[in-house]
DNA sequence: TTGACAATAGAACGCGCGTTCTATATAAAG
DNA sequence: CTTTATATAGAACGCGCGTTCTATTGTCAA
């Protein structure tokens, strides 16, 4: 049986161990990783992931693993072929924490329910991503109270007036007459379909 | 000016700086952050901040964000009033690359173009996250090659046939011969509104 | 066979990490 | 004012981290 130790496999365990435990491993911890019994070898390979760029030391000399071995790929094309791994029709790599939430701060997540937004792709049982203290801009989808309720809308500017519509023919327009509150602005949905 | 040392504000500078480093600061780092002159200042801060939960140290260890200062916040019921903070509205806090990828390993983003799933609310320009050699059930979105063309499509059984529907009644169904190449299954779709 | 190179083991070492002690300033309570 | 608790500073210390050295093995080509 041929060793399994080479650098892709040192590079998947690596990953593993830093979405488990959220840390990078210590060299002591990598010599049970790589299946080795002594640091210099730990040493050894680390250097030569650090060629490779799937490896980076910060300034303080501590191991980060570089984007592209993190994150999950976004292939450009799949016309192209299907990415069997880490192939080159790979266009970049994204975490979907950075790509959909911009101020985690001052974000948060809501279920939808309710069919008030179907127009616009945001169907009952979504995830939308809700930032607050933000200015609304015209079109966009905003969460607000309606007659003590809040509810999904679109944001529009009439003149001086403000107009909230659903992307639902179902519902009607509100027009809001002195205090309008405004939770935040959609973002982004998300969807799963498979458990 | 008062002093804006309290845990709150630490636990924010740890959040900030593990989301910038994507590691823990060490003590000495912490001295900076959290603009105090003695490591034994910071040992005094950390503790309280493992009593309240907010911090935990693993077996080695380590120190570790408890998940409810990470990710995003998700709100169980908006009437209850909007969320200020970490509120107690606050039914759970999830990570995205978490709750929408279950095998990072084998999966993938892949931009949707057209609008073939429509009525799926998977709409031109969204993201989906693709599962590779998985098997599709009845009722699943694949990602399917037809005439040489990737499409996504619904999956359907007839009986002992494979029917690929699309949903949007302006494609025809297709009813594949002989060889019916499946790319994956869709297991999320995720749209970004505002940049 | 001999050499070159890649891969491993083991040991030694310095430095910085996290811990823990004592001491002091500030604030609240009696 | 005293007493108590809270919050800070500074220093000392042991241990483990990552580094680096030497030595040994296995593989492949000449």
């Amino acid at each position: 049986m041929k060793k399994t130790r080479d650098i892709k496999s040192i590079e998947q365990s690596l990953v593993s161990f830093y979405r488990n435990q959220k840390r990078m491993p210590t060299y002591t911890e990598m010599m049970d990783l790589f299946e080795v019994r002594s640091k210099s070898v730990v040493s050894y390979w680390i250097d030569k992931l650090i060629e490779k760029g799937i490896l980076e030391k910060d300034a303080q000399g501590f191991l980060k693993l570089s984007g592209i071995s993190f994150g999950i790929p976004l292939v450009g094309n799949v016309a192209a072929g299907l990415p069997v791994s880490a192939e080159e029709n790979v266009h970049d790599v994204v975490s979907m924490d950075a790509y959909l939430v911009d101020k985690p701060e001052s974000s948060f997540l809501l279920r939808v329910s309710g069919d008030s937004m179907i127009g616009a792709g945001i169907m009952d049982g979504d995830l939308v991503v809700v930032e607050r203290n933000r200015q609304p801009k015209n079109g966009d989808i905003v969460l607000a109270e309606v007659d003590g309720q809040w509810t999904m809308k679109y944001f529009r500017r009439k003149g001086a007036d403000v107009v909230l519509v659903a992307a639902n023919p179902a519902y009607p327009e509100i027009h809001p007459r002195e205090e309008l509150k405004i939770g935040g602005v959609i973002t982004a949905s998300v969807r799963k379909y498979l458990m």
